[in-house]
DNA sequence: CCTTACTAAGAAATCGTTTGCGTATGACCA
DNA sequence: TGGTCATACGCAAACGATTTCTTAGTAAGG
């Protein structure tokens, strides 16, 4: 391995030149950076991380903790999405990314203990639950950070507009001449909180009450508690017209049901989901689902870490909120 | 931050001892190791990372490469669920996981410069093309690597069977009566042609010669691609009573066309996916397909380079085939 | 009582960078 | 020609850990 040392001794000059050099120091002649840049191109100089770490005391690495209740979060499109932004904008600005998992609880005692071991620069969370107390650890740590739909007192956040996303997708559907809409949602997070309010308000300002038995609750990404839930409304003696499901794949599970008993997706009755996942644009019929901005909310996220960590001091924490976007699909039916 | 130092001055002993009695050296008194563990535990002691990394010359860090045709690799459920797979293994050793994306390529000029300025202790390689340069001077490198789905001479390879899953997906097809099987692909890659080769062998063994025209080309997890080819199987003189997709995620382009056209799945015509993803069994109905074993496959990706790295000598590159599971699902019709 | 052997602990070098400070070189002006 | 001042560069001290080598202290053995 080619180090600082050896291309100083190629060129001629100290290890603090070339180093000074490289680094677009002042105070290194014209001639002299050229020739260092050379030789260290040449060469295959590569400046070693780790001491370089050592040194500045920062390591170009961010930490993405992401802690989903299934094994494997990033199965679900819309985190992965915003993962793959993260990283995008985050190679932009020349950070590496490192995954953090819930397993290294185990092996540190905590996140707050293994990310100041690994001395990330940042830290984007992004959780279902933040009830577990060495979550809560991380948060009010002093280490830059930045949480992905939810939001924390003095740290900045970034979230899908959920409020707004429902109202749209519920105001759609009434248009559509619904007025015996159900919904079905996920896990109590805030996530679902603003949902189900914004279900129930936009609701209101039709003026329809939503009888109680058509709010069901269910779990994020599992169709099979949606699928029951599905069971159930059917049984209704009054069973809605068109029902809202947690997201895009859980939708799958009540549509599953609907099929089996034969009946017709929009024809019969009308299915909307959340997430606006490619499946679901792909599927017959095209599912109506408010796209959330997932690359926007990656992105931003990590923008936003970016800002606080190259400007401690002066660095205002913010609440960034992202509209999503109608996709009206096909499994809405115009009731007349 | 509390370093050695800051223990050691609390516990009246050198830094060299705290050091060596936090690592379990031998050499140091037993009961100032217990002191010394008592003191680092109260004062909060953790170890730099980067400082050890520049000492020792491990990272304890790898870095896992995705490099897909996609913007984001991990939206493919196999691939998340690999990536998953081998990030629990490898907490399981203590490595932390790093995700590098081909934006570096622009960054440091190549996966290599980046990944030795980093010092990964090693590398897990998946992507969809080996013929980028860049890619092909990481495998050549000195880093312990293990490819996915690839083998590459002298190197450690962990693949799925695409072979045999084919011949028992295909098989079990057969076995159900039919005889006017069509295979769409995904793009020419390994996986591809292992595939292909089976399936063609597969209906030779049966005395069935697959006639050209149900050989299709398509794109893996691009529904649009498998569409139109469906689209071109039913306008065939012959049109198969069963077609085979990619995945089962281009799948659903192709029965999208079918239902379109109203055809009933699987009464009218069967069809199969590849992969097992979650999705494949809520839809109804459950879809035929060959589930791969994600898991098993990150898991013993992640377990060779741990012994590759832990025994530099003495390693032997090893090629692993691991074989899928048939999913019959209820997407193929028994023909009498 | 002296030698030998062994244990426990410390001193110091080292990993590869960055960086503040000191110094030599030459230019410039009087 | 001597003095002043930029300018360009080198020296050396960090950063925080690991590890080898050395030394002090103690026990055993003759």
């Amino acid at each position: 391995m080619i180090r600082l040392k050896d291309v100083a001794a190629s060129c001629g000059v100290s290890i603090a030149t070339v180093s000074k050099a490289l680094n677009g120091m002042p105070g290194i002649g014209e001639a002299t950076a050229k020739r260092v840049w050379q030789a260290a191109q040449d060469m295959g100089y590569l400046p070693d991380a780790a001491a370089r770490a050592l040194k500045t005391g920062r390591t170009l690495n961010i930490g993405v903790l992401l802690f989903l209740r299934d094994i494997s979060p990033t199965a679900h499109e819309y985190i992965s999405r915003i993962l793959s932004a993260i990283q995008e904008e985050a190679e932009r600005n020349r950070y590496d990314i490192t995954l953090i998992s819930r397993f290294v609880i185990e092996a540190m005692g905590s996140y707050l203990n293994h990310c100041r071991s690994r001395n990330y620069d940042g830290l984007i969370v992004m959780s279902g639950t933040y009830d577990e107390p060495t979550l809560m650890g991380l948060i009010e740590s002093e280490i830059p950070l930045v949480t992905i739909d939810a939001y924390f007192e003095g740290r900045s956040g970034v979230l899908s507009d959920n409020l707004g996303g429902m109202r749209e997708l519920v105001g759609h559907i009434l248009g559509m001449g619904h007025r015996r809409i159900a919904f079905i949602h996920g896990e109590k997070t805030c996530v679902t909180n603003d949902r189900i309010i914004s279900y129930l308000d936009t609701m209101n300002q039709a003026g329809i009450q939503a009888p109680p038995e058509y709010l069901r609750p269910a779990i994020f990404h599992e169709p099979q508690a949606s699928a029951r839930q599905t069971e159930a409304l059917l049984a209704l003696p009054q069973p809605p017209t068109c029902i809202l499901y947690p997201d895009d794949f859980s939708l799958l599970g009540g549509k599953s049901i609907l099929e089996q008993r034969g009946l017709r997706v929009p024809e019969d009755i009308s299915i909307a989901g959340y997430d606006g996942i490619l499946m679901s644009q792909v599927m017959h019929p095209k599912v109506c689902t408010l796209q959330q901005d997932a690359v926007g909310i990656g992105r931003s996220a990590m923008q936003l870490l970016h800002c606080a960590i190259e400007n401690p001091l002066g660095y205002k924490p913010q609440r960034l909120v992202l509209p999503g976007r109608l996709l009206p699909g096909e499994s809405v039916a115009k009731i007349t």
